[in-house]
DNA sequence: CCGAGATATTGATAATTATCGATATCCTGA
DNA sequence: TCAGGATATCGATAATTATCAATATCTCGG
């Protein structure tokens, strides 16, 4: 099987989610800290920090201190992985696991 | 805010299965049914027909009865929505949410 | 219309997830 | 070094999820 499907899993758990997409969406343009991030959310701190834990630990968000703020950045190079991966396994590509099948069947 | 957050939710949380997104994969050259589908997995055929009850209810599958067989075929357009939506909030967009809430600060 | 094969549903269970209040940790300025 | 603001962790809980065995439903051929 030419793909990682197990190591994809953690992006899209974490994209299942609307606090989470509306946060990306936020970062889409630029960094923000937390309590900014907060400030545009009906969460609690806590909860907006167990977010953003999970979004910088699947890759798609980078954390850097500032001081005592926290300042988030989407990485776009794993939202490009992301993209490009999802758009592999939805189009025909001579690299998938059904043309490997597909092979195996007509012997 | 622009976008639709919650009605992708459902897209993405069929994507973050590793079931799933092999499934997908297979999908990806044309349809297959159900039984074929089930022989390249190792899952017991109840839990076959649960995986592919979530994709189906999220658009990224359909579904024809072929006799008593059941044929899955990937939703290219459901697919490309997704990647849409993925694309637009991971990139710098004028009608981002970011920018609506920028543009809220600067008053 | 009956039996067999294909798929779906049900019921149960263990694991994971989202959320919060309480509390801990970290950092800066005085 | 101490207080206060910003963020993280902990502990608890309710909801959701993935899985299976058992069973039901559906469809075709005879």
């Amino acid at each position: 099987m030419s793909q990682d499907y197990a190591g994809k899993v953690p992006a899209f758990k974490a994209l299942s989610d609307e606090t989470r997409l509306k946060i990306l969406d936020m970062l889409s343009c630029g960094e923000m800290c937390a309590g900014d991030i907060l400030s545009y959310l009906s969460i609690t701190q806590p909860t907006l920090s167990y977010h953003m834990k999970i979004l910088v630990e699947c890759g798609l968000v980078s954390a850097a201190r500032d001081g005592s703020w926290m300042r988030y950045r989407l990485d776009k190079a794993t939202a490009e992985d992301v993209l490009a991966f999802l758009g592999q396994i939805t189009s025909d590509q001579d690299d998938c696991i059904c043309y490997a099948f597909r092979k195996q069947e007509q012997k």
